[in-house]
DNA sequence: CAGGATCCTATACGATACTG
DNA sequence: CAGTATCGTATAGGATCCTG
């Protein structure tokens, strides 16, 4: 039960799972690609979860000495192991809105 | 992405998944029994998560006529397809433990 | 481009007291 | 027992503007 509230505490938020599901699926992203494939997060918002997320190990943010600063933000090998998590609440989400909607 | 804010919308909130695995691990619940098994929840947020809980079909409620009421909660046959994702949070949540504790 | 700073509102949550 | 009502605080989140 403590160990289900540890894996809440580091997907907690309204955009954490959104953020880092954008970033699995196109392996590495890019600030503004982000926050152009999360419909209605703010710049505010998307600065803050990728930080949550780095200091918990989950993402990668790499800057390139371009000008301005490129960056990119990637998975790493432990981000990688929510796979698993992701598909099947997108799975179960799927299930669950055809639930409602049959009543 | 939608599908996973689908699930998101429905076991969002700070207690909501703690219900869920007291229900589950006990088969049927009473209030005061998921109120002593949850630490730290107050009436208040346990009354509001039920309530939630129940409304988007993942849990029963059913009342005996007992004085004073007797009230058992139990999951539904929809509420126990979220077993494998319980399961799924709580080991990736040990994992992480142990990734955060190694460093 | 990749954010940070500021301000503001809404909601979540907690504590406590009360009721059929 | 199984909640509801009320009140107060804290945090989440949104909007907007600013900067290296």
């Amino acid at each position: 039960m403590r160990a289900v509230q540890d894996s809440m505490d580091v997907l907690h938020g309204k955009w954490k799972i959104a953020v880092i599901s954008s970033i699995c699926y196109h392996n590495k992203r890019r600030f503004s690609d982000i926050l152009n494939d999360i419909d209605g997060i703010s710049n505010r918002m998307l600065s803050k979860e990728l930080k949550e997320l780095e200091i918990n190990m989950l993402i990668k943010r790499t800057v390139y000495p371009t000008q301005p600063v490129t960056v990119e933000y990637s998975l790493t090998d432990h981000g990688n192991t929510l796979k698993t998590i992701i598909n099947n609440l997108k799975d179960w989400g799927i299930q669950h809105r055809k639930k409602i909607v049959e009543g």
